[in-house]
RNA sequence: GGAGUACACGUGU
């Protein structure tokens, strides 16, 4: 039972698609776990056409996926040029059946941001009803992709009066805004706070970040500092 | 049994 979705999701995720995609095309029964599980595996290993294209086929055959299968069209055109696709999506979740969860709600707004769609993206936000610690981190993503800092820190103070709390991923956002504005002082004390207020340990994009930003902003000798004190070695 | 939100650097468009 199952084999064939936990197969073609092992292939998928060790990057092997066309192993994936031998399982995929010699079944003689699939369903919308199948179809999705070889759809997600052409979106994670960047090939957005693929993966939609398959979409197109799987809805010949009659299956008509569920949330799961949107999400990860949603994701394919967010790294494709297809936006009307995605556009449709979003109107057939509208006008469906299919909840807007969280998920989807934040797979939308990082479709629209994407494609610089701000507008869109803040639309879909404003509509969720439901808004979970992923769901901020799209639309913050949203503002620091597009180096709006005041409206990034506006939506970082808004999710905690949510009593929501900011993740290891809402800091990478963070400090990837300020590593490519140059906000050297806004980054370091960010990085503190983050340590030192969320009790958030440090992963290696929060490194990469800060490490870049004391490079650049000429504090070599600091940044080399912060390189060699990392729990890991540089590779 | 399949899903969302995440970094830097370099090269090219």
């Amino acid at each position: 039972r199952y084999v064939a979705s936990t197969l073609i999701d092992v292939y998928a995720k060790h990057g092997s698609m066309t192993d994936a995609r031998a399982v995929f095309d010699k079944l003689s029964e699939r369903d919308k776990v199948t179809w999705s599980a070889v759809i997600t595996g052409y979106v994670q290993n960047q090939n957005g056409q693929e993966a939609l294209s398959l979409f197109q086929q799987m809805l010949r055959f009659g299956e008509q996926g569920d949330n799961v299968t949107s999400v990860n069209i949603l994701n394919a055109c967010s790294t494709t040029a297809a936006v009307e696709q995605g556009q449709l999506i979003h109107a057939c979740l509208v006008d469906g059946e299919f909840q807007v969860d969280t998920f989807l709600g934040s797979a939308l707004i990082d479709m629209y941001a994407s494609h610089g769609k701000l507008e869109d993206a803040r639309r879909v936000f404003e509509s969720l009803l439901e808004r979970d610690v992923g769901v901020w981190n799209a639309i913050i993503e949203s503002c620091t992709t597009s180096n709006n800092h005041r409206l990034a820190m506006y939506y970082f103070e808004c999710m905690q009066m949510e009593n929501l709390m900011p993740d290891d991923i809402t800091f990478v956002c963070l400090l990837s805004m300020c590593s490519h504005m140059g906000l050297l002082e806004e980054g370091w004390h960010q990085l503190k706070l983050m340590i030192g207020q969320y009790g958030i340990l440090p992963i290696v994009e929060h490194y990469n970040c800060i490490i870049d930003l004391l490079g650049r902003s000429g504090f070599l000798t600091e940044a080399d500092n912060v390189l060699q004190n990392m729990p890991w070695q540089p590779t």
